[in-house]
DNA sequence: GACCCGTGGCA
DNA sequence: TTGCCAAGGGT
């Protein structure tokens, strides 16, 4: 074997030149391939900050599929962010229900409040006094920096740690990498248009250089890819396994009032905060059904509880849940719970409900489950 | 650094 | 089916 050979490959760079710099290939690129969407500026536009914020908090871990709808019904509510900071807190999180990652929402409003009070309806224009307002982390604040104010910042998200780690061949793990990764994505921001850098890398990584077998033949950087070169692209970035939570069980409870449902508000901070749902146990690891069914609420002028047949599942990030769900029904004007309230099926759709909760409920009335928006 | 925090799509 | 992944942030 020769030296050459036994050593962690690394091939070397394609000497680039004026003409063919990484920055200026990737930006040719993106002129021809960017993708249009509605919070991004049409090229020769400036873009609105509000747009790129609200854009980006949405995006945080959840696809642009995913997001459009929510994006346009927030906008066409909440035209600037001086509108969203007059809102309640009750309304946005309303609007959120069903994106999931549901601090973000609090965070939004809590942004849009102290934009709107202590900035005067104005984004600060610096990644520093972005960085400081809430639901901002060094990624947004960078995206933000860079694509509403063309700051020379490079955000780094999962698309840009995949592109870079390939591009480079970096053989460090992840999350160590993440300086190295950074260091390295800063060397693709072209000397203008910054923005247009990342977004062109986000495009690239999420169209091109795909998780899964990436389409490296109409890559604009694929002659000048390290991983490509050793045939390797698809095991970068490197990373350690991770564990899988174990399973919780609980119970859940559909008491209904005529048309009427049972319903409570989850506690502010932790999972699920602030949503809304059925009454229920603790979901506990190795709880049997009979302890989750004594934590049951009591109510006067009930039915005998039902319970209905199977079980509502749901996977969380850390933990996969399953919930036995109990019916009964109550007499007409009967009092709920302290803490809890009744609310009309037919209103439920603009309940603050997360999906577990939906499913819940749909399994408790005998409904088919909900047809994915 | 290690955990926690949702949801939907994909192979 | 299970696991991975997606424009991360807060604690």
């Amino acid at each position: 074997m020769s030296p050459r050979s036994a050593r962690k490959a690394r091939p070397e760079p394609a000497p680039s030149t004026a003409s063919s710099s990484r920055p200026t290939l990737l930006l040719a690129w993106y002129d021809r391939h960017r993708r249009r969407l509605p919070w991004r500026a049409m090229p020769g536009e400036a873009s609105d900050p509000y747009r790129v914020w609200l854009s980006e908090i949405m995006l945080q871990q959840t696809t642009v599929k995913a997001v459009g709808p929510y994006f346009e019904k927030f906008v066409a509510r909440w035209p600037d962010v001086t509108a969203l900071g007059s809102a309640s807190q009750d309304d946005v999180l309303r609007m959120w229900a069903g994106l999931g990652y549901y601090s973000r929402a609090r965070n939004l409003y809590a942004c849009a409040v102290a934009v709107t009070r202590d900035h005067g309806g104005v984004f600060p224009d610096t990644e520093e006094g972005l960085r400081a307002l809430p639901g901002i982390g060094p990624y947004t604040a960078a995206a933000i920096a860079a694509i509403a104010f063309d700051r020379h910042t490079m955000p780094v998200d999962g698309n840009i740690e995949r592109v870079v780690s390939r591009l480079f061949a970096v053989e460090e793990e992840l999350p160590q990498a993440k300086p190295l990764i950074q260091q390295l994505a800063t060397t693709l921001l072209a000397n203008a248009r910054a923005g247009d850098s990342a977004q062109a890398l986000m495009d690239l990584g999420s169209s091109i250089c795909t998780p899964k077998k990436p389409a490296c033949s109409l890559c604009p950087l694929t002659e000048d890819c390290a991983a490509r070169a050793q045939g390797t692209q698809e095991t970068f970035p490197r990373k350690a396994p991770k564990k899988s939570g174990t399973l919780r069980r609980g119970a859940a409870f559909v008491v209904t009032r005529g048309d009427e449902l049972l319903v409570r508000s989850r506690p502010e901070k932790g999972l699920l905060g602030g949503m809304t749902e059925v009454p229920g146990s603790d979901w506990l690891a190795g709880q049997d059904d009979d302890e989750a069914k004594r934590q049951a609420p009591a109510l006067k002028g009930l039915s005998r509880w039902q319970r209905r047949v199977g079980v509502v599942t749901h996977v969380f990030t850390h933990f996969p849940l399953e919930l036995v769900v109990y019916t009964a029904k109550a007499e007409a004007r009967t009092r709920a719970p302290a803490g809890m309230r009744w609310v009309p099926i037919a209103t439920l759709a603009g309940e603050a409900l997360p999906n577990v909760m939906r499913k819940v409920i749909a399994h408790g009335l005998g409904l088919p489950p909900a047809a994915s928006s």
